[in-house]
This record gives C-alpha cells, sequence and structure tokens, in this order.
RNA sequence: UCCGCGAUAGCUCAGCAGGUAGAGCAGGUGACUGUUAAUCACCGGGUCGGCGGUUCGAAUCCGUCUCGCGGAGCCA
C-alpha cells in the first residue's frame, strides 16, 4: 500500500502537521520518519519509566515505545493502563532496532491518542482450549498465528485461480442451489424452494462443469460446498471451500498430470510468499513441502492394497480405504501420492470404467503426506450415454432429473475430465495444522455455528 | 449413529484413598528505563455443568440428563 499524506483533522495536537500515515506492512519505507499508526494494542508489557506496546494494525505487528520523557505525563499515564485490544492512534519515529520482535522495526511514540477502551478481552495471553478459542473465533482470528493462517489462505486462493486462469481454464461457478444429489443422496442440505420443491446446496460443482467444459472446453468453479455427514474429525468441516477443474478431451493421464502440475505450481507460490509466515509463526518444517515437484508417485488401487496389508493393517480388495489405512500407506511416501484405479463400485456413477478392466474406475485420488488425508480427488468421465444411463440407474438415480446431463452425452459427447481439491485440507497440509476448523475464518462443523 | 475422554474462578488446569476449594494467566493497586507469553508484591473473584442417590458429611463414589472434545464410518 502507498502512504499518504493527509491532515489528522480529528486529531487535535496534529491538525496543524502533515504527517505520514503508514501501515506497519511499508513500515521499512519509512525509517528515521515520524508517522502515525491507527491500530489496536496487541500486548504490553512496562518498566517502570518505560512501556512496550505490541501494536497490531491488520497489515502487521510492531512494537512501539513509549518512553516517560518522550511524552506528557497525561500520555504516560493513559499508555500505562491501556488495555489489550484498546484501538489507538500513536505517533512517534521508525526505528531500526534488532531487539524489537516482529518486523525489525519499533516506532519511538511522541503522541498518543485513544480511540476506543477495550473492556476485559477474553482472549488473554495464556494458553487457551481450542472450544473456547473456536466459540471467539471473531477475536481468534486477530493473533498472530491465526492471522498468518487466513493470509496464507488468501495467498492460496490467489494461487489456484492464477493457475487456472493462466492455462486456458475459464471461470464459471457452478450453482450453490441443486435439484439433486450428485453423487449420493444422504449427505445433502436440503432446504424449501419459493414452490414447495425440496432443494438442496450443493455438495460439488462438477456436473455443471461437465456442462461448462463442452461449451468452452476447459473450465473451473472454486466455491463453498456443503455436506451434511455428521463426521467429526480434524479433517472435516460442513461448509467448505472445492476448486473443481474439468477439461474436454481430456483422459485420466491428463487429469493426472494437471493436477500435479496444479499442486506444483500452487505450493511453490505460497512458499514464496510465505516461507517465513510458516517457519517462524507456524512452526512449520517445511522439509516434506518442499518435496511437492513432479512426478509424484503413483500406485494402483490394488497394489496400494497389497501394500497395506503388508503393513499389518486389515484390508478387503473391493473395500474403500480407511482413514488409518491412508495415514499408514502415505507414511510410505515423502511427497503427495497418486492412488489410481478404485474399484467402480465405490466410486460416483459418472466415472468411466476402465476399458480393460471394468471393475476399476479412471479416477484417482491424491493423498496428502503426513495424514492430511485425500486433498484431491477426480477421474474420467463415462461420456458414453447408454452405459451413463445405467449406472444412474443401478445408484438409484431418478433418470428424469439428469436429463440435462444426459444430453451433454448426446450432442456431441467427448471424453472429458476433472477433478475437484478442498482447499481447506490443502491449507492445513501446507500450514502443518492440526485441525482444518483454523483455515477457514468461521468454520461450520457438526456442533458449531456460531459465530 | 457407534466407541472413548471431559465439564472446578473470566481463561488454562490442579485437587478424587469422601472431611464444605487452590495455582498460573486475565482484572485492580504499587515497584522497576529494553521487555520478548517480562518480573516482583498485594487485592478482588467460585451454588465445583443440571437433577437424583449412597453417606453424619460429596468437587471427590453411583445413576441419569445436558453440553463439549477426540476418533470411527463417510468424504475433499
Amino acid at each position: 500500500m502507498v502512504d499518504v499524506f493527509v491532515p489528522l483533522f480529528n486529531i487535535p495536537f496534529v491538525m496543524t502537521e502533515l504527517i505520514t500515515i503508514s501501515t506497519i506492512s511499508t513500515i521499512s519505507n519509512n525509517q528515521l520518519k515520524l508517522v502515525t499508526l491507527n491500530g489496536w494494542l496487541y500486548n504490553k508489557r512496562g518498566s517502570g519509566k518505560i512501556l512496550f506496546l505490541q501494536i497490531r494494525d491488520g497489515t502487521g505487528f510492531i512494537q512501539a515505545i513509549v518512553n516517560q520523557n518522550d511524552v506528557s505525563s497525561a500520555e504516560f499515564e493513559l499508555a500505562k493502563h491501556l488495555s489489550q485490544e484498546s484501538s489507538i492512534s500513536i505517533t512517534g519515529t521508525i526505528n531500526k532496532d534488532s531487539r524489537a520482535p516482529f518486523c525489525g522495526h519499533e516506532i519511538w511514540v511522541s503522541q498518543i491518542e485513544i480511540i476506543s477502551h477495550s473492556q476485559d478481552y477474553p482472549i488473554a495471553k495464556k494458553s487457551h482450549g481450542d472450544a473456547f478459542l473456536m466459540s471467539n473465533r471473531h477475536l481468534w482470528m486477530r493473533s498472530i498465528k491465526q492471522h498468518s493462517i487466513l493470509k496464507i489462505r488468501a495467498s492460496l486462493i490467489r494461487a489456484i485461480r492464477d493457475y487456472f486462469d493462466s492455462h486456458g481454464f475459464l471461470l464459471i461457478d457452478s450453482p450453490i442451489f441443486t435439484p439433486n444429489a450428485c453423487e449420493g443422496t444422504s449427505t445433502l442440505f436440503e432446504t424449501e424452494w419459493f414452490n414447495g420443491q425440496k432443494v438442496y446446496l450443493s455438495q460439488s460443482g462438477q456436473l455443471y462443469q461437465e456442462a461448462a467444459c463442452a461449451a468452452f472446453g476447459k473450465t473451473y468453479c472454486f466455491g463453498p460446498v456443503f455436506r451434511a455427514e455428521k463426521s467429526k474429525t480434524r479433517r472435516h468441516l460442513n461448509e467448505f471451500w472445492m476448486v473443481e477443474p474439468e477439461a474436454a478431451f481430456m483422459d485420466l493421464e491428463g487429469t493426472i498430470q494437471l493436477a500435479e502440475d496444479f499442486l506444483c505450481y500452487t505450493v511453490e507460490r505460497i512458499l514464496n510468499i510465505h516461507e517465513k509466515d510458516l517457519t517462524n509463526i507456524l512452526e512449520r518444517d517445511l522439509t516434506i513441502v518442499k518435496n511437492t515437484r513432479k512426478p509424484f508417485p503413483r500406485i494402483l488401487y490394488t497394489d496400494a492394497c497389497d501394500k497395506i496389508a503388508k503393513l499389518g493393517l486389515e484390508i478387503k480388495t473391493g473395500d474403500d480405504f480407511g482413514s488409518p489405512h491412508e495415514t499408514e500407506l502415505t507414511k510410505q511416501y515423502d511427497k503427495p501420492l497418486i492412488v489410481t484405479h478404485f474399484p467402480s463400485k465405490i466410486k460416483a456413477f459418472y466415472m468411466k470404467k476402465d476399458e480393460f478392466n471394468p471393475d476399476f474406475a479412471k479416477c484417482m485420488d491424491l493423498l496428502s503426506p503426513e495424514g492430511y488425508g485425500e486433498i484431491i480427488g477426480g477421474g474420467q468421465r463415462e461420456n458414453n450415454e447408454q452405459t451413463l444411463m445405467i449406472e444412474m440407474q443401478n445408484h438409484g438415480l431418478n433418470l428424469k432429473d439428469f436429463e440435462w446431463f444426459l444430453d451433454l452425452r448426446r450432442y456431441g459427447s467427448v471424453p472429458h475430465s476433472g477433478f475437484g481439491m478442498g482447499l481447506e485440507r490443502c491449507l492445513a497440509w501446507i500450514c502443518g495444522l492440526h485441525h482444518v476448523r483454523e483455515t477457514i475464518p468461521f468454520a461450520r462443523t457438526l456442533d458449531r455455528m456460531n459465530p
């Protein structure tokens, strides 16, 4: 952000001066200059005649020094009694100092004004429980770790958009209200339309991307999706964000390569921008994250089952992996792992069966290392009308609801593929967080709708 | 839905061979000119989740309900 020179009409004691209004993010440009910072008191320490105020302004954190000799006694008393998270406006000189926390600079305060006094701020300096912090999410997001996570989230979203925008994919938003289930029937949030018809909150934008890619070639959607599953684990949210690219004339191999290239690009972008946040603030060991380089190891579902069995876990070929299976399997690798050709039986109706072995689907899961689970799932779609209709009937779907979807197979059907990536799981892995709920500003989970 | 764990000060937790509550942080007052979750001294703060039961006596033992947490299933 560019600094601006404006008179501060609302602050009487500087009315006659022109002062630089600065932000902490651009503070190093103002070395030895007199600036005004508007922000909040993050923490305070005192030592008699000198006070250390830790200020945050949304763009960063900085330490302010209030020396008794530099300010009026009224201002010193005011600073001494400032409470945590009071909003303040301070004017002072920027100085580099090796002792300064956060940004290596400090502001030597010459004037200080309180904008609003904060009373009994609930989040103390000592430790808190997760439930308490989630109940105070609206305040918790002010703290330095949460600040970093949400900034990295914003960067990840930008990286995702930039990747697809610059690789020929057109953003085509899928609707959120949908008349029917995409994959199953039991996991949707239900609501009522004006005419009394039941409608659902979308759990995936994929079907609409299939229509979009037949119109525009390569498309993607990126928005919130909703799952009504009563999952209570650190990998689950009932509302989360998913990016779903889809491309015409792309087969399973193409989708795998796209997923690899995409993930490498986005992870590299995040590392370039946020390596310091990750290592210093989130204390993330980035060794494995930095291994996100093409190509990723690949394994067939059946081979993965053998491997899991050899690791001593019980698994029947034909069953889907459970969480412990995934975790043990991915522990064998120091990179994201791609598992392909799951049994058709356990996959969605639109998955294309393998030509040589129709018991298995042309699908892929990308499993994150370090136990964060599946972060990408996708594959090639069934593009034959008759085969698709049979599959839909086998899945108990009402063909009438899907006439438009079948039209895509009637009017110039082509092989096409795509995948979906869960934003929060990917972010939780990059940041090394215990729980995905910290990766979204306001998490919606089974037991939490507030704040 | 199932399996575990938990509920004590504003917050984090200790107290559980049954004898009516304690620390740190937060808040208040004071000391301290370089603190890094600063430190030190003092002060205020609690129907020990609800309801029943056992007992002379329950935060502590038993039952039950409510709420929270973790995991499984399902999934990104």
